[in-house]
DNA sequence: CCTCTAGGCGT
DNA sequence: GGACGCCTAGAGGA
């Protein structure tokens, strides 16, 4: 559906929309609590509407389209009829903001929308359908206003929402009519009899839809009708003579006007092309990851953005002739493009197939070559070959999603180097804010093609119609794209400065960690069992005093049963409103009991800590290999800010607050072979750089004392030696020095310290009089983000913050926290990152055994080799602090023990 | 079956 | 009404 044909021909399909009245059915169709964005913006409308729009792309493939709009001055029809529409509730604010958003998303699908001063949507649908119908084309209708129905006939068919937005019925005359009883074109007549309350058009009473088909049945029209009013019998007959006048009144006001002056003809409403990069951001701003999702798979076959595939040639080697081919075709000059399938995680993996390829030479416009290998079925020549091109730092290599495959290939023996470029991580860097990188998707928005292969001249495809045939091109093609991906993304990183922390940071540090995801940790699995089972006894027995304290049954994991019970049931005070009701969250539950000791406050409160500890023990125990070790897979690309994640399992968030928390790390034990674990921390990294980066004197003296930093600050805010702060007075202040970073407020702060909101306030004054680097540089980093459209970290690493400039308020002041956020949490990664790499390298300068294990944010954790103690100590000490020169000079403390609990310090 | 929400763990 | 993550159980829609 690429082009315009001159003259329509007959399969030419246009797809009408009722923008406003489709809005508001989705308004009242789903439940606003369960679509608006994580900052408050209610989306359902958006979403209810989209949803539809692009079920009906989808389903009915229309090859022109446009959505009408209903304008808020006064129609013709009100001059007609001044009381036309009134007693309308008002729309509600939260639908009218949603407009906007509606047309932000037409906008991005190059959708047209209409709407005319004077008009409702309905008269320029009722204008387009009959100018389509002249033109030759098929009309589909999409409305949520019965109206319309006057429009069908055997060109135009209207599709109805019924039952919320899911469902759309197919109303075509046939339908019409054996659902009033009467003919698309008597419809009007029928509604003008029966009536439209929505606006305020009464009809007779008592007369519905079943006796005004019957009577313009009998008559032939509503002119028949009234030409024999006076042979109605009954009460129905007395009050159609009674109400004629209104009848005919109505039958005026509901007539469509079809000759709407309009800009736009039928013909040139084809379906644009869309730009997948404003669907992206605009998407991911209103948080419709399914609905993009969606979009994409239904359209992006008919969407003719790229129509370009990748040409490769890929060529069958005899056995034994890999190693002559990869020297004539795979570097050093040139950069090979590496795709590989396979399975990995967790520390591990297998690969299956391995496909190479790099970009055209210069000059040759023609595919390129290509060849596809089964590692499994190479003979010893090729498998050698393959492994010293993989392992050789001089042939530059480009992968996507590097550390997968450099897993799989390590369990293989083959290591992987000269990795010059990971698209998935060089996009990472340039759209850090997005959670996925799919490879289809990068083509798709830098090299506007499309991930397949192109068929070469003669029409033919290589393919010999075995699957097998078909994978080995696809991954082929995998290859040559992420080859010229890369290219294009070295350009974009070069313009964003981002080119130093790819190449000395981010792609480097994938080995690091595919090397502590090999090596995992060891767990003590008696040790966990044994807690799983004490912490399943504990839970059963809090359960069951649970249940006695009100008196039955009731999950204490469902939060919807415990507000039943306590809110419902005991009647205790309403707490904080949820998105579905009251909080029961243990903050708010710890205030209730303090206000009324039920007991069953502290049974859930326990319950809760226990099935917690519980689910944490037993999670990790399948995690374990059958040497006993637990493989984590470190996740580089999803955190915006710079961090690094942890899943499966999340070995960055094991308890260690309370005791009984603490025990779970007593059973990440040292591994047979080593003598123990070691913890080196950075101490108040993030306010070392808060003052680095606000260059507050102050600040930066306090840091220089040596003393207890948050007693120091104390001192100077309260004006008292530091021996006369006490725990209270530094507690304060602590939640002061914290809270800066992530851009809190008086409200705050006063909440979390349990202070009246003046004295907050107070409090940050007190403390800005002293420290006023800090707040000039707080307020100086967010000025600038403003301006610049993104924060920056020590190495440049940018997050991006266009709802800086947002209208919305807490949107705005929701960017403003993120910018005030990111350089500090950023720079502590990049930092951390730089650190693991340094020590990477010199623990193997040093030849040490010794291995880097776990990064939790700003703790790396080591596995210490019998007798490598020391100088392992002086060695990361060395490192971690001299990762980056801050003015506040980084600090690290270290522990060593049998477990990861004993290691701490 | 998949997706969302509430709640809770970490830095 | 304080940033960034991940995971689980329950609940509910397709």
């Amino acid at each position: 559906m690429a082009t315009t044909a001159p003259t329509p021909d007959k399969r030419d399909r246009l797809l009408l929309l009722d923008g406003h009245s489709l809005a508001y059915r989705a308004f009242f169709a789903l439940p606003v609590e369960n679509f608006s964005t994580t900052d408050g913006q209610p989306t359902n409308a958006v979403y209810g509407f989209t949803s539809m729009l692009i079920n009906v792309l989808r389903d009915e493939e229309p090859s022109h389209i446009a959505v009408a709009f209903d304008r808020s001055e006064p129609t013709f029809r009100h001059e007609q009829y001044v009381e036309y529409k009134a007693g309308r509730q008002k729309t509600p604010d939260e639908f009218r903001s949603q407009v906007s958003l509606i047309f932000e998303v037409l906008d991005a699908l190059r959708i047209p929308r209409l709407s005319v001063a004077g008009f409702e949507a309905d008269d320029i649908i009722a204008t387009l359908s009959v100018q389509a119908t002249e033109a030759g084309m098929e009309t589909l209708i999409v409305t949520g206003d019965r109206d319309a129905f006057q429009l069908v006939d055997e060109h135009v068919t209207i599709l109805y929402p019924v039952r919320g937005v899911s469902e759309l019925a197919r109303m075509d005359p046939a339908a019409v009519e054996a659902k009033y009883g009467v003919p698309p074109e008597r419809y009007r007549e029928l509604a003008a009899l029966v009536g439209e309350t929505s606006d305020n058009l009464p009809g007779v009473p008592g007369v519905g839809p079943k006796t005004a088909a019957k009577w313009l049945t009998k008559y032939g029209d509503l002119d028949g009708l009234v030409e024999h009013v006076g042979e109605i019998k009954g009460k129905a007959g007395d009050n159609l003579r009674e109400h004629l006048g209104q009848v005919l009144r109505n039958q005026q006001i509901n007539k469509l006007d079809c000759a709407v002056g309009l800009d736009l003809t039928p013909p040139q409403l084809a379906m644009g092309q869309w730009d997948r990069e404003e669907i992206h951001t605009l998407f991911d701003s209103l948080q419709f990851r399914v609905l993009r999702e969606r979009l994409y798979a239904s359209l992006s076959a008919a969407e003719p953005e790229a129509d370009e595939g990748f040409e490769v040639e890929l060529e069958a080697l005899e056995p034994g002739a890999l190693g002559a081919w990869l020297d004539d075709n795979a570097g050093p000059g040139r950069r090979t493009g590496v795709a590989v399938t396979g399975t990995w995680g967790r520390g591990t993996g297998e690969v299956t197939a391995i496909a190479l390829a790099s970009t055209a030479p210069a000059g040759e416009g023609g595919g390129t070559p290509a060849v596809h290998l089964d590692p499994a079925t190479l003979v010893e020549d090729d498998e050698r070959a393959l492994a010293a091109w993989l392992a050789d730092p001089a042939r530059p290599k480009a992968l996507h999603e590097a550390k997968g495959p450099m897993l799989a290939l390590a369990a293989r023996g083959m290591d992987l180097r000269g990795l010059t470029s990971d698209t998935a991580l060089a996009a990472y860097l340039a759209l850090p804010g997005q959670r996925t990188f799919d490879l289809a998707d990068l083509v798709l928005r830098y090299l506007h093609r499309e991930l397949r292969a192109e068929a070469d001249d003669s029409g033919q495809l290589t393919i010999d119609g075995s699957g097998e045939q078909e994978a080995a091109q696809d991954l082929a093609v995998r290859a040559r794209a992420v080859a010229e991906l890369a290219d294009v993304l070295d350009t974009d990183l070069e313009k964003r400065g981002a080119t130093g922390l790819l190449h000395d940071v981010e792609l480097p540090l994938v080995r690091v960690l595919a090397g502590m995801e090999r090596a995992g940790i060891a767990v003590d699995a008696e040790r966990l069992a044994s807690m799983e089972a004490t912490l399943g006894g504990q839970e059963k027995e809090v359960e069951q005093l649970a249940h006695d304290a009100v008196g039955h049954e009731f999950k204490l994991g469902s939060p919807k049963q415990v507000q039943q019970v306590l809110f419902d049931e005991l009647g205790l005070p309403k707490t904080k409103r949820t998105k579905t009701g009251y909080t029961t969250d243990s903050e708010a539950l710890t205030n209730l009991l303090a206000k009324n000791d039920h007991p069953v406050l502290e049974h859930i409160l326990r319950w809760r800590e226990v099935s917690k500890l519980k689910s944490i023990v037993a999670s990790l125990i399948p995690m374990a290999d059958d040497a006993g070790r637990i493989h984590t897979t470190f996740n580089q690309m999803v955190a915006a800010t710079g961090r690094l994640s942890s899943t499966d399992p999340n070995l960055q968030n094991i308890p260690i607050r309370t005791a009984e928390g603490r025990q779970i790390r007593e059973a990440f034990v040292v591994g047979e072979g080593y003598e123990s674990l070691l913890t080196a921390d950075y101490s108040q990294i993030e306010l070392r750089i808060m003052a680095h980066l606000s260059e507050d004197e102050a600040l930066l003296e306090a840091f220089r004392a040596k003393a207890d930093f948050h007693t120091i600050t104390a001192s100077r805010v309260f004006k008292l030696p530091p021996d006369q702060i006490d725990s209270e007075l530094r507690a304060r202040i602590k939640a002061m020095n914290y809270g800066l970073a992530y851009g809190l407020s008086a409200y705050g702060l006063s909440q979390q310290l349990r202070i009246p909101p003046d004295e907050a306030r107070g409090l940050m004054e007190e403390y800005f009089e002293q420290f006023g680097g800090v707040r000039d540089y707080l307020q100086n980093v967010v000025a600038k983000a403003r301006h610049d459209g993104y924060t920056e970290t020590i190495l440049g690493r940018r997050r991006y913050l266009p709802d800086l400039t947002s209208d919305n308020r807490q949107r705005r002041e929701m960017a403003e926290r993120m910018a005030l956020n990111a350089p500090v949490q950023g720079s502590a990664a990049d930092i951390v990152k730089v650190a693991s790499l340094n020590v990477d390298r010199a623990l193997r300068e040093h030849g040490l055994s010794s291995r880097m294990l776990l990064q939790v944010h700003d703790e790396l954790v080591f596995e210490v080799a019998p007798g490598e103690l020391g100088t392992l100590q002086e060695l990361i000490r060395e490192q971690m602090a001299g990762a980056y020169d801050l003015r506040a000079p980084l600090e690290v403390s270290m522990g060593t023990g049998q477990t990861w609990q004993a290691a701490a310090h």
